[in-house]
DNA sequence: TTTATTTAAGTGTATATACATGTATTAAAT
DNA sequence: ATTTAATACATGTATATACACTTAAATAAA
């Protein structure tokens, strides 16, 4: 079987960290450009990169309903993204459309397209298929995760 | 004392989860979101990128040691950076300096300037203490996140 | 020794990030 | 009602990411 680099020593040849805590958070940081890394590779199949994906991923939670411009920038991981422009990208494919909003007329509305549907679905599912065979961790595990995430940023303030 | 936005739920905005672990995927890549922003916020008091500061905190590793671009790349944690300009940045500052290797022409070598000591001593000291403040986990809890981050890209395979 | 392969670094391009600014429109204040 | 402030989005700029390509030099192969 293919192995890989697991040990955060290994992947970025240091063992000198401050303490647990310090290692804690070049472990997120990596683990993050690891997760990032391998569903772009996934994405890359269909033409999409990682943030494209995942303002479709947001506009596919509302469809068929449309959605402004900053409803979708407020359910992004990354909360500086700028989504106008990865929209831009999304509309030049035929994968999204753009329309003023009749409500307010500084407003977007964007909605998926029937290609953009397809192209998420199969993504979608080439994605999930990645996932179960990247993750190697119980749920009782994701969960404990979760957890930690959620208490490292503060939850018990 | 100031409340932030800690739950994944209400950071992104939906609470449809494929799965345990498909939360654990979304809460690190936030939780990795979440520390870059803070610690560029710091940085940027020093003039300085988070990618800028990663490559210093490489070089003091080794100083005095020179240390060429490629040994500087294999210790980055986002492995698709581009050391060569993030160095050309930090040349311009005058924090560091690049020179061609005596050993092998092929080969420039880098090391920190003396402003560039001050200004990492500096930065270091800064980003310490906002870990202090920000992170809120026991050291038990930083070891269990070490486990389960490096079960969760394969260790044990 | 000459050729071929590999390696190191730099360069180019498209997209994204982070943040500042501009412009139109709506909402609030006087 | 008019002015002021706030909001939504677009645009601009510097830096970074991801990846392909180029060039020069070192190593391996013939």
């Amino acid at each position: 079987m293919y192995l890989c680099i697991v040990k955060l020593e290994q992947a970025i040849q240091s063992n000198k960290f401050k303490n647990e805590m310090h290692k804690a958070s070049l472990n997120i940081l990596y683990t993050a450009w690891w997760l990032k890394t391998q569903m772009s590779k996934e994405l890359k199949e269909f033409g999409l990169t990682h943030e494209q994906y995942n303002v479709m991923r947001i506009l596919k939670g509302k469809y068929p309903e449309q959605m402004c411009v900053k409803d979708i920038s407020c359910r992004m991981i990354e909360k500086s993204s700028n989504v106008p422009r990865i929209i831009d990208r999304l509309v030049l494919k035929k994968l999204v459309k753009r329309a003023d909003s009749p409500t307010d007329k500084r407003e977007t509305v964007i909605t998926l397209t029937q290609a953009g549907i397809a192209v998420l679905a199969a993504s979608t599912e080439s994605i999930n298929q990645l996932m179960e065979e990247m993750v190697r961790i119980e749920t009782s595990e994701a969960q404990e995760l979760n957890r930690l995430l959620e208490r490292m940023r503060g939850t018990e303030v």
